[in-house]
RNA sequence: GCGCCCGUAGCUCAGCGGAUAGAGCAUCAGACUUCGAAUCUGAGGGUCGGGGGUUCGAGUCCCUCCGGGCGCGCCA
């Protein structure tokens, strides 16, 4: 676990407000705010406040001024070095270069705690994704969530949150019934039955070869008698669940291609069996009961409606007047589910941005039916939305629909490009920007011009001069190596070191704002900064070996991060290519 | 019509209210007897969609217009 650098540095200019007032330096003020940032140049040292232009309004002096008082009152020391005022006000400071040195021992003391923080405190936090409908295979645009909460999930564990990814399985509703409608279909057709599939029914040639799959293995089991009428819905449907088995197999078995695992499948269908914990009713029983009790219901219509106290969105049907429950109705007592029987924290939804409209009733339910259990759950709800993938070949959209059965899948893109330029492409870009996949781009993409190779490469290159080294006799840059980091003195040296230090506060910038795009610009500048530093600087040199073994422990360095930032993203860090 | 998101270099996109707006790709000019050339060095390329406003300071915040995407009470 880090200390934050830039903590320590506002503790510093906090610390020179409160003197430069004591002092009479300034004059007594309000406690402000104090705005820590990285500048963009290396001139401008490695942090810069803008306290003084903040304060000087208010204190009627000219910000120099301002900032030269806070400035002659900050403690130099082993870790600021420095501290200089610029026009038009800025305070900057210069971390000590001894210090910088000394932290490449402490990344090599924990491989793997670097990047690690703790702004979660260990709360119980759950990233549901993906969650897509087990009618049909995972498409393109499903990957975009995939990659989106497998990244973000990995960030708030490296922030100190206790994280449980989760699948939502939707095995209950309209859809699986018109998926066991289609299977049923085909499957008869596949006897040579001459039956059609339903208008609203899937089209997609994939159901076809689901039957066929079904019906090569246990033969003709499950045929219905020639012209029965379709059994009731809630009798049990062997081939449907059979169907839906195997597709969420496969389902399991591509996000498995892209090395996304999930701690819990939960299924849909469950909240509404009854539990011996909830005194023999269902999740969904319990939970329509707490919001009857709370009064969130009006009955109008012939219809359940949940009643919203919020003036974003009006109410909203969660029994239709056939008593059928609406989708809304088991996702409030999913939410339940989570808040009040779980007890979860918080809870971040990765969702596509179609759903925008559910966000807010979504929120405003789940206060309603478990705040009372749970506190979190008035504000522990965040929807992480993503903007919808566009699929394009050269210039033509492609359009996708399920129903329609015109499909790119995920599996197809997986396997043409591989695994780690499909992540590092679909979190290149924020989850607000929409994104344009042009499939004839990706894969005929000469893969030297890649960044994720760029990234890997440099990885690689690590793992290779530390070979190199290992044959030559140095020794290795373990923890315990009496190599002088101190002798790392050329500039490109110490900007490798400060491109490493700046992981932990990014852990912390993309765990609040939910934001793991920013890993792969990241990656890149490190792994620049790296391959700066392997053109201006012999590392394995036997007529310098104290300044080799010292440049081994900051090669060592600069991979173990780089391999932080790769498993972040769930890229592959390789040692050779 | 209303709500959310987007508009930044030729293309794809970063940019926590700060200093001369950045990267990758593409283009052009150079660099391999040297730890991995899947590399490096350099160059060109911008009225940050338009217009107002707030602020010491706006690509970033507010208003408005234009363009694109998604959604809008008994689908999921």
């Amino acid at each position: 676990m880090t200390q934050l650098v830039r903590d320590a540095v506002r503790a510093a200019i906090a610390a020179a407000l409160d003197d430069a007032q004591q002092h009479g330096a300034l004059p007594r003020l309000p406690g402000a705010e104090i705005a820590v940032e990285r500048p963009q140049k290396p001139e401008h040292g490695d942090y810069a406040s803008s306290v003084a232009l903040r304060l000087a309004g208010t204190v009627k002096r000219k910000p120099l001024d301002v900032a030269q008082a806070i400035a002659d009152s900050i403690q130099t020391g082993p870790l600021i070095d420095a501290v200089e005022v610029a026009p038009p006000g800025f305070i900057n400071l210069r971390l000590s270069p001894h210090w910088k040195r000394e932290q490449v021992n402490d990344i090599l003391a924990d491989p793997h705690a670097w990047g690690s923080i703790d702004i979660g405190h260990g709360q119980k936090l759950q990233v549901e994704f993906v969650s897509a409908n087990p009618t049909g295979p995972l498409q393109v645009g499903n990957g975009r969530g995939a990659v989106l909460g497998d990244a973000l999930a990995s960030v708030l564990a490296a922030a100190g949150y206790n994280v449980e990814r989760e699948y939502y399985v939707n095995d209950a509703g309209t859809q699986v019934r018109v998926f066991a409608e289609t299977l049923h279909v085909r499957y008869q057709q596949h006897f040579g039955r001459d039956v059609e599939v339903p208008a609203e029914g899937y089209q997609g040639r994939y159901i076809v070869d689901l039957a066929e799959a079904i019906a090569a293995d246990v033969g003709q089991q499950y045929l219905q008698p020639e012209g029965a009428p379709p059994p009731p819905s809630d009798q049990p449907d062997p081939l449907a669940t059979e169907g839906l088995r195997r597709m969420l197999d496969q389902i399991r078995a591509d996000l498995g291609l892209l090395g996304i695992n999930f701690d819990q499948w939960f299924s849909e269908a469950s909240l509404l069996s009854p539990r011996d914990a909830l005194d023999g009713r269902s999740v969904y029983d319990t939970a329509m009961a707490r919001l009857r009790e709370g009064g969130h219901v009006v009955e109008k219509e012939g219809a359940v409606w949940f009643a919203s106290s919020s003036d974003d969105d009006k109410d909203n049907v969660i029994v239709r007047s056939s008593g059928e429950p609406t989708y809304f109705a088991t996702d409030i007592a999913y939410h339940f589910d989570k808040f009040a029987l779980r007890r979860f924290d918080r809870v971040i939804n990765v969702w596509g941005a179609d759903h925008q409209g559910h966000v807010a009733r979504t929120k405003a339910a789940t206060a309603a039916v478990a705040g009372a259990a749970n506190a979190q759950a008035e504000h522990g709800l965040e929807m992480l939305l993503y903007q919808l993938v566009h699929l394009r070949r050269g210039g033509e959209r492609v359009r996708m629909s399920k129903r329609t059965g015109e499909l790119v899948t995920l599996r197809e893109l997986v396997q043409e490009v591989g695994p780690d330029v499909t992540r590092y492409f679909m979190l290149e870009r924020s989850a607000d920007a929409q994104m344009d996949f042009d499939l004839e781009l990706a894969t005929s993409q000469d893969p030297k011009q890649n960044p994720v190779s760029y990234v890997q490469y440099a990885h690689a290159r690590c793992a290779s001069i530390l070979r190199t080294a290992a044959a030559e006799g140095l020794d290795a840059p373990t923890p315990e190596s009496t190599a002088d980091v101190q002798l790392l003195v050329e500039p490109t040296e110490i900007a490798l070191i400060d491109a490493m230090l700046r992981l932990p506060e990014l852990v912390e910038l993309m765990a609040t704002k939910l934001e793991p795009h920013h890993l792969t610009t990241y990656a890149l500048e490190l792994a620049q900064q790296f391959t700066q530093f392997y053109g201006a600087c012999r590392v394995v040199d036997p007529s310098a070996p104290d300044r080799s073994r010292a440049r081994l422990k900051l090669t060592r360095a600069a991979q173990i991060v780089l391999a932080r930032a790769l498993g972040l993203m769930g890229v592959a860090a390789p040692d050779e290519m």
